[in-house]
DNA sequence: GGCCTCAATATTGTTGACAATATAGTCGAC
DNA sequence: GTCGACTATATTGTCAACAATATTGAGGCC
C-alpha cells in the first residue's frame, strides 16, 4: 500500500468528523494520527494546517489541535455566506452549461440516491457536499471553488454539533430538482430553488439555544 | 534580533504583492525566501501554505509557489461576495457596537489619513486593509472574520494586478462615512455606504478585458 | 539544423532526531 | 490537609541532512 496523501487523510478526519465519530473538543495528538494513519508526524502537520483553515480544527500555539466547536451565530453566518457563495455559483454556471455537464450532474444525483438507499452515512455525506463543490467546479470560477470547499466542510461539522437526529434527511430530490431548472434555463427558479435547500438543511437544525461554545470550562460551568 | 515568525513573514510578502514589487507570476523559490528573512526552509513552507489559502500565491506539487495571477472572473466573484460579507459584518457589528469600539476605529481612520499624508504606499495598503478585518473582529463574528481576512488579501492582489495608477486613491473619507452612519445608529446608511465604498474600489480598476491569466508562455505571447 | 537521450544541476519533498514548551504528578512546608 | 514549587513526562515546534523530482544543457544521431 502506498502512503495516504495530505488529501486522503484530511478527507478521512473530514468524515469522522461529519459523522460524529470525532466529537468537538476531541484532541488529535499528532503522534497518534501519525500512528493511524502510517505517515510522518509532518504530514499529519500539513493535514490538521488543511483542516484548521477549512474551519474542522481549531490549532492552538504548543497545545495541539481539537475538533472545532461552532457557535450558533459561526452557524448562522456560514448559512447567510453560503447562499450568497451559492447563488453567484449558479449564475456563473449558468452562462458555463453545456448537456455533457448536465449529465454528468445527474449521473452525480443519481449516486447520492443510491447511497441513501443503502443508508451508508460516509457516502451520503460525501457526495452531497460533493453536490455543491460540483457545481463550483463546473461553473470554472476558481475562487468560488475553493470558497465552496470550505464551507461545505464547514457545514458538515455543524450538523454534526448541531443536528438532533442521525437522519441526513435532505434527500437528492432537492439537488435534483434545482438541476432541472438548471435543464430548463430557468436561472431564476435554480437559484430559488437553491435558496429553498438550504433553509430546509439549516432548517433541521437545532440553533436556538447557544449549546455549542463553552470554550472554557468556567464558561461551561457558569 | 529574535527571528521572525510565519505571520510576520506572511505579511511582508504580502505586502510586497500588494504594492508591485513582487508581480503575478513571480517564482518564489523556498532557499531564497529562507536566506532573506534569517529563517529555516520548514518556516518559509509554512508561510507558502498560508499565502497559498488566501488566494496569494499558487503552490504547484514539486514546482514551487508563484506569485498568483487572477482572472478576471475571480476578481468581479471576489468583490460580489465581499460585498455580502462586508454587509454581514456591518450587521453583526450594530448590535455588538459601543462607545469604547467605536472610538477605536475613529481612531483607525486616523492612522489612515496620516499614513495617506505621508504617502506612505505599505502603510496605506496595511491600514485601509486592516480597516475591514477590524469592523469582522469588532463584530466579534469569528467565522466572518478569518473569512474577512483571505477577501482582503485577495482584493490587495488584485488591486496590484489591475489597478493602473499607483495612487491608492480611495482615501479614508469613505471609512469614516460608514463609521458615522454606525455611530448615529443607522444601519442601513452604514450598508449603503459599504457597497458605495467596494463599488468605488472596484471601478478604480481595469477589469474590461482580461489582460490577467496568461497561465503559460504559450498564452501570453499567443 | 532538428530532435531525441541522457547526464548534471537545481529545487522541492520527506524524514528522524533534537529542542522548547506545556501538562501532570510528587514532595515538602506550613 | 492545602498550597506552592519542583521534577518528570508527554506533546508540539524546529531544524538540517537526505531522497525524489523537475529543469536545464550537452552530446550524438538522423
Amino acid at each position: 500500500m502506498d502512503t495516504l496523501t495530505v488529501e486522503q487523510i484530511a478527507e478521512r478526519i473530514w468524515l469522522s468528523i461529519a459523522d460524529r465519530r470525532l466529537r468537538p473538543g476531541t484532541r488529535l495528538k499528532e503522534a497518534e494520527l501519525a500512528e493511524v494513519f502510517g505517515v510522518s508526524r509532518a504530514r499529519i502537520r500539513q493535514v490538521l494546517a488543511t483542516l484548521e483553515r477549512e474551519g474542522l480544527v481549531v490549532i492552538e500555539s504548543n497545545k495541539g489541535a481539537v475538533v472545532a466547536k461552532p457557535s450558533v451565530a459561526d452557524a448562522k453566518d456560514i448559512f447567510h455566506i453560503r447562499a450568497a457563495v451559492e447563488q453567484r455559483v449558479l449564475e456563473r454556471l449558468f452562462t458555463e452549461l453545456d448537456a455533457t455537464k448536465l449529465v454528468e450532474m445527474f449521473e452525480h444525483v443519481a449516486k447520492e440516491r443510491i447511497a441513501n438507499h443503502n443508508n451508508n452515512q460516509r457516502d451520503i455525506i460525501k457526495l452531497s457536499g460533493g453536490f455543491h463543490v460540483m457545481l463550483a467546479e463546473m461553473a470554472e470560477a476558481e475562487f468560488l471553488c475553493g470558497l465552496m470547499r470550505d464551507l461545505v466542510s464547514r457545514t458538515s461539522l455543524i450538523m454534526a454539533a448541531f443536528r438532533d437526529t442521525n437522519l441526513h434527511n435532505c434527500g437528492p430530490d432537492e439537488h435534483e430538482q434545482i438541476l432541472l431548472h438548471l435543464k430548463n434555463r430557468d436561472l431564476e427558479a435554480a437559484k430559488q430553488a437553491m435558496v429553498h435547500h438550504l433553509e430546509h438543511v439549516e432548517s433541521a437544525l437545532n440553533l436556538l439555544q447557544d449549546r455549542a461554545p463553552p470554550k472554557s470550562l468556567r464558561e461551561a460551568l457558569a
